[in-house]
DNA sequence: CTAACGTACAACCAAATGGTTGTAGATACG
DNA sequence: CGTATCTACAACCATTTGGTTGTACGTTAG
């Protein structure tokens, strides 16, 4: 976990991600969108392999780079559980509250039924 | 968004918002838990603050931490977003496929509707 | 009032990060 | 064949990180 959201915490890295999530591209085809060095974009594309946000493929001399969807709903899983968690401490005020007065609901705005 | 996920890579710090996510604790009852300094806490909760994963309330003396579920939530959309990328590329290629041999659908094992 | 508690913040340190350049090995192209 | 391309990897550097200890200050408890 720590591995993917470290790889997450970089504008560079995301943005690679969002391209190869649509089209699977070859590192140096990555490397050429941005201003850095093909070196460095090799190492963001290390940091989000390690994370198995990614995965490569050869193809020739070429190194395709595709994204890795599970690896992605298990972040999302977790960023979940933490809304869940959320929902279930103010559920329980909602509940304390629902015996205390009955009648007087008590909505909270920030909870979101999904 | 490079501070939300940059919070989220730590072990100790995601432990602490699961903590505050269901209960608000003060930062020395958050500390007491963990082997290690007070300051060194201090210092998660300052990171989870800047990210706006958490939000701090003096009361008295004590400082109590709780949750953010707006940010989770922001996070856990642009999740939500790199998997819609890759179910969007993966459709094109089904109808591709659908186009060139129709009624062979070729479901991708990876592809989950929700 | 005094002592204990909760917090803030600075200074310091080792390790990791994000970038660079340079070198070298495969593979494709003319 | 020779050359250009794509990749791998090492060495280096400035900055950030995650931890420490120490000091100072407001607040609560006896």
């Amino acid at each position: 976990m720590d591995l993917i959201f470290h790889a997450l915490a970089d504008t560079t890295r995301r943005d690679i991600l969002t391209r190869v999530m649509s089209t699977e591209q070859s590192v140096s085809a990555l490397a050429r969108r941005y201003d850095m060095s093909f070196a460095a974009v090799q190492k963001h594309v290390a940091v989000l392999e390690r994370a198995s946000l990614v995965t490569k493929q050869r193809q020739g001399r070429e190194q395709i780079v595709q994204g890795d969807p599970g690896t992605l709903r298990r972040a999302r899983r977790l960023l979940d559980d933490y809304e869940d968690l959320w929902r279930m401490r103010v559920s329980a005020i909602d509940d304390l509250l629902a015996e205390e007065t009955p009648g007087t609901a008590g909505r909270d705005p920030n909870t979101t039924t999904h």
